[in-house]
DNA sequence: CAGCATCCAGGGGGATACTG
DNA sequence: CAGTATCCCCCTGGATGCTG
């Protein structure tokens, strides 16, 4: 980043969508995206009573929400079996995957400073 | 970020509160924070006024809303010198300067994705 | 098992007008 | 110049009950 005098880091031609900063924190700004990511990078892949079971607290309703958020983003990808009982599996994308490096500097920064 | 069998990224003691991740999402989650931070980081000091002028479209109620906000989390420092006419100046704090890498990474990765 | 439907409160965010 | 004060909309998120 610069000092000297003037907009490097948010230049004007960027400064609209603030040069992808906003629409980063939109896709994993929901109540419970940076939790089921978290957990999807941790486990790989999840049926969906496993993820609810684990993230407690959470409603069925924002469950399904989220995840179809992070489907649409392309940050997780759903595999349904279409079985009978049904089975949903999910797991995390490459975008999403991609994320893993930034969620953990979040998750750093975030106990470092949370006490403050 | 592990991967043998289990819970490395988000181990049950920290689950509750996301390993502090939501923490950092919650501070600079706000529509307009992170461009007020980028502002800021940018030209380590600013007026009011200048702040207001480089990001249009803000309303000045939703511009003092985030400054307040993000003054109270201790990002940034609000500086008034108590003149006539009123003359108050903002500048990053070292907390929030400590979000500057975070924040490029959000830009970087927020520019390579914004177009799929 | 893996959802969907409905209802509802609260707050985030915006427009506009006013003030010390 | 640097804010306040009102008014208002809508969307997020939560509770609860139902279903293929």
């Amino acid at each position: 980043m610069r000092k000297e005098n003037s907009t490097n880091f948010l230049n004007e031609k960027d400064l609209a969508n603030n040069c992808g900063m906003y629409y980063t924190i939109t896709l994993i700004g929901g109540r419970w995206k940076i939790s089921i990511l978290a957990a999807l990078l941790d486990h790989e892949v999840m049926r969906y009573s496993e993820i609810k079971t684990r993230l407690t607290n959470i409603t069925e309703r924002m469950l399904i929400k989220q995840l179809k958020e992070l489907q649409d983003d392309g940050l997780i990808i759903r595999n349904d079996y279409k079985e009978v009982p049904p089975r949903v599996e999910y797991s995390i994308s490459k975008k999403g995957r991609s994320l893993e490096k930034l969620l953990i500097e979040m998750q750093q920064w975030g106990k470092k400073h949370s006490k403050e």
